[in-house]
DNA sequence: CGCCTTACGTTAGCCGACTAACCATAGCCG
DNA sequence: CGGCTATGGTTAGTCGGCTAACGTAAGGCG
Protein backbone atom coordinates (compact mmCIF):
# COMPACT_ATOMS: atom_id res chain seq x y z
CA UNK A 1 0.00 0.00 0.00
CA UNK A 2 1.40 3.09 -1.10
CA UNK A 3 1.80 6.43 1.72
CA UNK A 4 -0.07 8.49 -1.25
CA UNK A 5 -3.45 6.22 -0.24
CA UNK A 6 -2.74 6.53 3.73
CA UNK A 7 -2.76 10.64 3.00
CA UNK A 8 -5.43 10.42 1.17
CA UNK A 9 -7.69 9.05 3.74
CA UNK A 10 -5.99 10.87 6.63
CA UNK A 11 -7.16 14.22 4.85
CA UNK A 12 -10.06 12.87 4.12
CA UNK A 13 -10.79 12.03 7.75
CA UNK A 14 -9.01 15.01 9.19
CA UNK A 15 -10.70 17.95 6.84
CA UNK A 16 -13.97 16.39 7.06
CA UNK A 17 -13.97 16.95 10.89
CA UNK A 18 -12.08 20.45 10.79
CA UNK A 19 -14.93 21.33 8.48
CA UNK A 20 -18.01 19.78 10.32
CA UNK A 21 -16.47 21.77 13.47
CA UNK A 22 -16.22 25.02 11.62
CA UNK A 23 -20.23 24.84 10.08
CA UNK A 24 -21.28 23.77 13.20
CA UNK A 25 -19.84 26.81 15.55
CA UNK A 26 -20.88 28.53 13.16
CA UNK A 27 -24.57 27.71 12.73
CA UNK A 28 -24.85 27.12 17.25
CA UNK A 29 -23.03 31.04 16.83
CA UNK A 30 -25.54 32.26 14.67
CA UNK A 31 -28.59 30.62 16.29
CA UNK A 32 -27.59 31.67 19.66
CA UNK A 33 -27.46 34.81 18.77
CA UNK A 34 -30.97 35.24 18.45
CA UNK A 35 -31.20 34.80 21.56
CA UNK A 36 -28.93 37.22 22.83
CA UNK A 37 -26.20 34.43 24.03
CA UNK A 38 -22.71 33.67 22.65
CA UNK A 39 -21.22 30.90 22.12
CA UNK A 40 -20.01 28.76 24.86
CA UNK A 41 -22.63 30.50 27.26
CA UNK A 42 -25.34 27.51 26.46
CA UNK A 43 -23.25 24.51 27.44
CA UNK A 44 -23.07 26.07 30.50
CA UNK A 45 -26.91 26.83 31.23
CA UNK A 46 -27.63 23.41 29.74
CA UNK A 47 -25.60 22.15 32.95
CA UNK A 48 -26.88 24.27 35.27
CA UNK A 49 -30.53 23.05 34.10
CA UNK A 50 -29.88 19.93 35.06
CA UNK A 51 -28.19 20.70 38.32
CA UNK A 52 -28.11 23.88 40.21
CA UNK A 53 -25.54 25.10 42.78
CA UNK A 54 -22.49 23.82 40.72
CA UNK A 55 -19.00 25.20 41.82
CA UNK A 56 -17.16 26.81 38.29
CA UNK A 57 -14.73 23.95 38.84
CA UNK A 58 -17.54 21.33 38.03
CA UNK A 59 -18.64 23.17 35.60
CA UNK A 60 -15.15 23.25 33.91
CA UNK A 61 -14.76 19.66 34.18
CA UNK A 62 -18.75 19.22 32.69
CA UNK A 63 -18.40 21.52 29.77
CA UNK A 64 -15.17 19.78 29.50
CA UNK A 65 -13.40 23.14 29.13
CA UNK A 66 -10.71 25.30 31.33
CA UNK A 67 -11.54 27.11 34.53
CA UNK A 68 -10.39 30.61 32.80
CA UNK A 69 -12.93 29.87 29.71
CA UNK A 70 -15.72 29.04 32.35
CA UNK A 71 -14.69 32.50 34.27
CA UNK A 72 -15.34 34.69 31.22
CA UNK A 73 -18.94 32.98 30.54
CA UNK A 74 -19.91 32.90 34.03
CA UNK A 75 -19.13 36.31 34.31
CA UNK A 76 -20.65 37.34 31.18
CA UNK A 77 -24.01 35.13 31.79
CA UNK A 78 -24.25 37.17 35.56
CA UNK A 79 -23.93 40.66 33.90
CA UNK A 80 -26.93 39.08 31.19
CA UNK A 81 -28.62 38.40 34.26
CA UNK A 82 -29.10 34.74 33.69
CA UNK A 83 -27.50 33.24 36.28
CA UNK A 84 -26.11 34.23 40.12
CA UNK A 85 -22.91 33.60 41.51
CA UNK A 86 -22.79 32.74 45.82
CA UNK A 87 -19.47 32.08 47.57
CA UNK A 88 -19.91 28.67 49.19
CA UNK A 89 -20.33 28.49 52.93
CA UNK A 90 -18.68 24.85 53.34
CA UNK A 91 -15.57 26.31 50.87
CA UNK A 92 -14.63 30.39 50.76
CA UNK A 93 -12.63 29.49 47.54
CA UNK A 94 -15.27 28.37 45.63
CA UNK A 95 -18.36 29.91 43.76
CA UNK A 96 -21.53 28.38 43.71
CA UNK A 97 -23.37 28.90 40.12
CA UNK A 98 -27.33 28.72 40.19
CA UNK A 99 -29.59 29.96 37.20
CA UNK A 100 -31.68 32.90 37.83
CA UNK A 101 -35.91 33.15 37.28
CA UNK A 102 -34.64 34.55 34.00
CA UNK A 103 -32.13 31.86 33.09
CA UNK A 104 -34.78 29.59 33.87
CA UNK A 105 -37.13 30.35 31.57
CA UNK A 106 -35.02 31.18 28.66
CA UNK A 107 -34.38 26.99 28.57
CA UNK A 108 -37.44 26.20 26.89
CA UNK A 109 -35.78 29.18 23.82
CA UNK A 110 -32.31 27.51 24.32
CA UNK A 111 -33.46 24.16 23.87
CA UNK A 112 -35.62 24.84 20.78
CA UNK A 113 -32.64 26.15 19.31
CA UNK A 114 -30.59 23.02 19.98
CA UNK A 115 -33.23 21.00 18.14
CA UNK A 116 -33.45 23.24 15.35
CA UNK A 117 -29.53 22.94 15.15
CA UNK A 118 -29.09 19.18 15.63
CA UNK A 119 -31.87 18.99 13.26
CA UNK A 120 -30.41 21.17 10.45
CA UNK A 121 -26.94 18.80 11.37
CA UNK A 122 -28.40 15.58 10.85
CA UNK A 123 -31.69 16.29 10.49
CA UNK A 124 -31.83 14.05 6.78
CA UNK A 125 -30.15 11.04 8.39
CA UNK A 126 -32.34 8.62 8.87
CA UNK A 127 -32.67 7.61 12.41
CA UNK A 128 -30.46 4.92 12.72
CA UNK A 129 -27.74 6.84 10.79
CA UNK A 130 -28.13 9.64 13.60
CA UNK A 131 -27.41 7.45 16.32
CA UNK A 132 -24.35 5.94 13.95
CA UNK A 133 -23.03 9.32 13.67
CA UNK A 134 -23.27 9.96 17.52
CA UNK A 135 -21.46 6.90 18.39
CA UNK A 136 -19.01 7.45 15.77
CA UNK A 137 -18.46 11.13 17.33
CA UNK A 138 -17.76 9.47 20.75
CA UNK A 139 -15.67 6.73 19.76
CA UNK A 140 -13.28 9.05 18.03
CA UNK A 141 -13.56 11.48 20.59
CA UNK A 142 -12.89 9.29 22.90
CA UNK A 143 -9.71 7.76 20.94
CA UNK A 144 -8.24 11.16 20.71
CA UNK A 145 -8.54 11.70 24.33
CA UNK A 146 -6.18 8.23 25.16
CA UNK A 147 -3.87 9.59 22.26
CA UNK A 148 -3.78 13.08 24.02
CA UNK A 149 -2.61 11.14 27.54
CA UNK A 150 -0.08 9.16 25.65
CA UNK A 151 1.31 12.56 24.28
CA UNK A 152 1.22 14.61 27.26
CA UNK A 153 2.77 11.82 29.14
CA UNK A 154 5.69 11.60 26.91
CA UNK A 155 6.31 15.24 27.92
CA UNK A 156 7.44 13.80 31.34
CA UNK B 1 -43.13 11.66 21.75
CA UNK B 2 -42.54 14.16 24.13
CA UNK B 3 -39.76 17.12 23.76
CA UNK B 4 -37.38 15.73 26.57
CA UNK B 5 -37.03 13.06 23.97
CA UNK B 6 -36.04 14.98 21.24
CA UNK B 7 -34.10 17.23 23.71
CA UNK B 8 -31.68 14.48 24.81
CA UNK B 9 -31.15 13.77 20.68
CA UNK B 10 -30.54 17.25 20.16
CA UNK B 11 -28.31 17.49 22.83
CA UNK B 12 -26.33 13.82 22.18
CA UNK B 13 -25.84 15.32 18.74
CA UNK B 14 -24.48 18.86 18.55
CA UNK B 15 -22.49 17.90 22.01
CA UNK B 16 -20.97 14.61 20.88
CA UNK B 17 -19.69 17.31 17.32
CA UNK B 18 -18.71 19.82 19.80
CA UNK B 19 -16.52 17.92 21.94
CA UNK B 20 -14.99 15.58 18.99
CA UNK B 21 -14.40 19.32 17.54
CA UNK B 22 -12.48 21.06 20.70
CA UNK B 23 -10.59 17.27 20.87
CA UNK B 24 -9.45 17.03 17.24
CA UNK B 25 -7.88 20.82 17.43
CA UNK B 26 -6.49 20.35 20.27
CA UNK B 27 -4.71 17.58 19.33
CA UNK B 28 -3.70 18.67 15.94
CA UNK B 29 -2.72 22.06 17.59
CA UNK B 30 -0.52 19.70 19.74
CA UNK B 31 1.34 17.45 16.87
CA UNK B 32 1.61 21.05 14.57
CA UNK B 33 3.74 22.50 17.61
CA UNK B 34 6.22 19.58 16.93
CA UNK B 35 7.09 20.64 13.76
CA UNK B 36 6.76 24.64 14.39
CA UNK B 37 3.31 24.94 12.80
CA UNK B 38 0.22 26.66 14.39
CA UNK B 39 -3.06 25.32 13.63
CA UNK B 40 -4.69 26.46 10.51
CA UNK B 41 -1.07 27.02 8.93
CA UNK B 42 -1.14 23.49 8.04
CA UNK B 43 -4.59 23.61 5.38
CA UNK B 44 -2.34 26.03 3.26
CA UNK B 45 0.51 24.18 3.12
CA UNK B 46 -1.58 21.18 2.03
CA UNK B 47 -3.52 23.04 -0.63
CA UNK B 48 -0.43 24.43 -2.29
CA UNK B 49 0.87 21.25 -1.87
CA UNK B 50 -1.48 20.13 -4.76
CA UNK B 51 -1.28 23.30 -6.36
CA UNK B 52 1.17 25.73 -6.08
CA UNK B 53 0.73 29.68 -7.02
CA UNK B 54 -2.69 30.06 -6.44
CA UNK B 55 -3.99 33.63 -5.07
CA UNK B 56 -4.99 34.09 -1.56
CA UNK B 57 -8.97 34.51 -2.42
CA UNK B 58 -8.14 31.19 -4.11
CA UNK B 59 -6.74 29.54 -1.15
CA UNK B 60 -9.53 30.76 1.00
CA UNK B 61 -11.99 29.33 -1.21
CA UNK B 62 -10.15 25.77 -1.10
CA UNK B 63 -9.25 26.30 2.86
CA UNK B 64 -13.06 27.22 3.50
CA UNK B 65 -11.98 30.18 5.61
CA UNK B 66 -12.60 33.90 5.40
CA UNK B 67 -9.99 36.32 3.44
CA UNK B 68 -8.68 37.90 6.40
CA UNK B 69 -7.91 34.52 8.06
CA UNK B 70 -5.81 33.95 4.87
CA UNK B 71 -3.78 37.11 5.13
CA UNK B 72 -2.40 36.35 8.94
CA UNK B 73 -1.65 32.72 8.14
CA UNK B 74 0.27 33.51 4.92
CA UNK B 75 2.43 36.16 6.57
CA UNK B 76 3.22 33.92 9.76
CA UNK B 77 4.07 31.27 6.62
CA UNK B 78 6.40 33.75 4.92
CA UNK B 79 7.71 34.86 7.72
CA UNK B 80 8.75 31.06 8.79
CA UNK B 81 10.31 30.91 5.46
CA UNK B 82 7.74 28.40 4.23
CA UNK B 83 6.15 30.04 1.41
CA UNK B 84 6.81 33.18 -1.09
CA UNK B 85 4.63 35.60 -2.11
CA UNK B 86 4.31 37.20 -5.39
CA UNK B 87 2.73 39.39 -6.61
CA UNK B 88 0.41 38.60 -9.71
CA UNK B 89 1.39 40.03 -13.60
CA UNK B 90 -1.76 39.83 -14.72
CA UNK B 91 -3.65 41.18 -11.99
CA UNK B 92 -1.99 43.51 -9.17
CA UNK B 93 -4.26 43.37 -6.86
CA UNK B 94 -3.62 39.61 -6.33
CA UNK B 95 -0.76 37.65 -4.75
CA UNK B 96 0.25 34.45 -5.75
CA UNK B 97 1.55 32.39 -3.09
CA UNK B 98 3.84 29.28 -3.64
CA UNK B 99 5.77 26.55 -1.46
CA UNK B 100 9.57 27.70 -1.03
CA UNK B 101 11.97 24.52 -0.79
CA UNK B 102 11.86 24.69 2.87
CA UNK B 103 8.32 24.39 2.63
CA UNK B 104 8.12 21.49 0.00
CA UNK B 105 10.83 19.56 2.63
CA UNK B 106 8.48 20.25 5.35
CA UNK B 107 5.69 18.09 3.73
CA UNK B 108 6.22 14.80 4.64
CA UNK B 109 6.60 15.49 8.05
CA UNK B 110 3.69 17.34 7.64
CA UNK B 111 2.01 14.43 5.80
CA UNK B 112 3.24 12.04 8.49
CA UNK B 113 1.77 13.80 11.38
CA UNK B 114 -1.88 14.37 9.55
CA UNK B 115 -2.01 10.34 8.96
CA UNK B 116 -1.20 9.73 12.67
CA UNK B 117 -3.51 12.55 14.01
CA UNK B 118 -6.14 10.66 11.54
CA UNK B 119 -4.89 7.33 13.28
CA UNK B 120 -5.84 8.49 16.52
CA UNK B 121 -9.08 10.01 15.85
CA UNK B 122 -10.21 7.20 14.12
CA UNK B 123 -7.14 4.33 13.46
CA UNK B 124 -9.49 1.65 15.78
CA UNK B 125 -12.65 1.35 13.45
CA UNK B 126 -12.82 -1.09 11.49
CA UNK B 127 -12.22 0.34 7.78
CA UNK B 128 -15.98 0.51 7.21
CA UNK B 129 -16.71 2.49 9.88
CA UNK B 130 -13.99 5.25 9.05
CA UNK B 131 -15.87 5.74 5.55
CA UNK B 132 -18.99 5.28 7.19
CA UNK B 133 -17.53 8.45 9.71
CA UNK B 134 -16.06 10.24 6.75
CA UNK B 135 -19.40 10.38 4.40
CA UNK B 136 -21.49 11.13 7.71
CA UNK B 137 -19.27 13.91 8.55
CA UNK B 138 -19.24 14.75 4.98
CA UNK B 139 -23.55 14.94 4.60
CA UNK B 140 -23.87 16.54 8.21
CA UNK B 141 -21.45 19.52 6.96
CA UNK B 142 -23.68 19.75 3.80
CA UNK B 143 -26.80 20.02 5.47
CA UNK B 144 -24.97 22.96 7.72
CA UNK B 145 -24.34 24.63 4.69
CA UNK B 146 -27.79 24.33 3.46
CA UNK B 147 -29.17 25.27 6.20
CA UNK B 148 -26.74 28.46 6.94
CA UNK B 149 -27.69 29.67 3.21
CA UNK B 150 -31.57 29.58 3.84
CA UNK B 151 -30.44 31.53 7.84
CA UNK B 152 -28.76 34.17 5.26
CA UNK B 153 -31.47 34.59 2.65
CA UNK B 154 -33.56 35.03 5.89
CA UNK B 155 -31.86 38.27 6.73
CA UNK B 156 -32.28 40.07 3.50
C1' DC C 1 -13.41 57.83 -22.15
C1' DG C 2 -15.15 57.85 -17.49
C1' DC C 3 -17.91 55.98 -14.12
C1' DC C 4 -19.64 52.23 -11.26
C1' DT C 5 -19.38 47.87 -9.70
C1' DT C 6 -16.85 44.00 -8.47
C1' DA C 7 -12.90 41.65 -6.69
C1' DC C 8 -8.28 41.26 -3.85
C1' DG C 9 -6.04 42.14 0.03
C1' DT C 10 -5.22 44.43 4.49
C1' DT C 11 -6.44 46.57 8.87
C1' DA C 12 -8.98 46.97 13.12
C1' DG C 13 -11.59 45.01 16.45
C1' DC C 14 -14.19 41.19 18.61
C1' DC C 15 -14.74 36.57 20.71
C1' DG C 16 -13.83 31.98 22.63
C1' DA C 17 -10.44 28.90 24.03
C1' DC C 18 -6.03 27.88 25.87
C1' DT C 19 -1.64 28.23 28.92
C1' DA C 20 1.06 30.28 32.54
C1' DA C 21 1.28 32.66 36.54
C1' DC C 22 -0.81 34.34 40.61
C1' DC C 23 -3.55 34.76 45.04
C1' DA C 24 -6.32 32.83 48.53
C1' DT C 25 -8.17 29.10 51.01
C1' DA C 26 -8.43 24.03 52.47
C1' DG C 27 -6.71 20.26 54.20
C1' DC C 28 -3.25 16.97 55.28
C1' DC C 29 0.52 15.47 57.94
C1' DG C 30 4.76 15.64 60.45
C1' DC D 1 0.18 23.68 65.79
C1' DG D 2 2.59 25.01 61.61
C1' DG D 3 3.97 24.45 57.28
C1' DC D 4 3.28 22.21 52.54
C1' DT D 5 0.63 20.73 49.13
C1' DA D 6 -3.53 20.78 46.56
C1' DT D 7 -7.51 23.19 44.98
C1' DG D 8 -10.76 27.21 43.39
C1' DG D 9 -10.70 31.19 40.93
C1' DT D 10 -8.81 35.17 38.50
C1' DT D 11 -5.57 37.75 35.54
C1' DA D 12 -2.55 38.35 31.63
C1' DG D 13 -1.32 37.16 27.31
C1' DT D 14 -1.56 34.25 22.97
C1' DC D 15 -3.86 32.41 18.97
C1' DG D 16 -7.19 31.39 15.27
C1' DG D 17 -11.29 32.68 13.30
C1' DC D 18 -14.80 35.99 12.18
C1' DT D 19 -17.07 40.60 10.58
C1' DA D 20 -16.82 45.34 9.12
C1' DA D 21 -14.61 48.78 6.86
C1' DC D 22 -11.03 50.44 3.92
C1' DG D 23 -7.87 51.18 -0.18
C1' DT D 24 -6.68 49.78 -4.55
C1' DA D 25 -6.98 47.66 -8.93
C1' DA D 26 -9.83 45.47 -12.66
C1' DG D 27 -13.41 45.41 -15.74
C1' DG D 28 -18.00 46.19 -17.71
C1' DC D 29 -20.99 49.47 -19.68
C1' DG D 30 -23.16 53.65 -20.91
Amino acid sequence: MSVRREDDEAAAINTAVRLLAMRHRARATSLLATIGLNIGQEVLLFELAVRDGRTQAQLAVAASCEAPTVTMAVRKLEAAGLISRVRSEHDNRAVLVSLTEAGHELMPRLHALWRQLASETAGELPQADRKRLVKLLRTTTASLDAADQVGAAQLR
